[in-house]
DNA sequence: GCAACATATAGATACTTATCAATATGAGGT
DNA sequence: ACCTCATATTGATAAGTATCTATATGTTGC
């Protein structure tokens, strides 16, 4: 995963919102009506949140007569979940610098 | 880390000026002008992306002299990323719905 | 066909954000 | 003290976003 796409995810996930709403799908499949009982906003306002995790591929829907149901898309979500854990976190001692920057050597 | 905390660390990344970033400093501390010649942005935009890693504790900075040090805060890394890697991705049945949404029942 | 329901879209608004130019702050060196 | 350099802050602006109300779309049952 490219640092676009995972920049994309994440800002997906920027809403404490939309963090529930992943929380909520991995539980399993959801449909749209449940997770709005879940939250004190609108139809629309859900609707939009839902646009967006289904936009960046995190979430899958699938129409079946008059309901929408949601679930996380594993495939993607692994994949940004292994993207996250590549970021490892080196301890690297500070380069001392004497009187100049670490960028003029 | 509860889910307030989660978007808003999902917010700082969700800019691929910041996951550059990240990923930049996953090779060791760097100081900002280093980060700086690295983009195509002006010192106070860099300035302004550094505090928003900052302020959510993703990232430590440190004054030396003239100069400041920016690295990955591990600790709050490694939460992080075991915050993402605990959204694990159950692949539930479908309710069948038989002229009900799942709501309903 | 029509009414009821579930969801999506459009349009408006308030808020946030990314960016820049200009300026301030603070540290070192002369 | 003054100049230079590195970084932060301020203020402005354009773009993006979260939310709502109102409306459209599409489905089901009568």
């Amino acid at each position: 995963m490219n640092e676009t796409e995972l920049a994309l995810i994440c800002k997906a996930l920027g809403d404490e919102n939309r963090v529930q709403i992943i929380k909520m799908l991995t539980g399993g499949e959801l449909c749209a009506c449940k997770i709005l009982d879940a939250f004190n906003i609108t139809q629309p306002t859900l609707s939009h949140h839902m646009k967006i995790l289904t936009e960046c591929n995190l979430v899958n829907s699938r129409k079946e007569g008059k309901w929408t149901y949601y679930s996380i898309n594993c495939n993607k979500f692994s994949d940004f979940k292994s993207a996250v854990s590549q970021f490892t976190c080196k301890t690297s001692p500070a380069k001392k610098s004497v009187g100049k920057c670490c960028c003029k050597d």
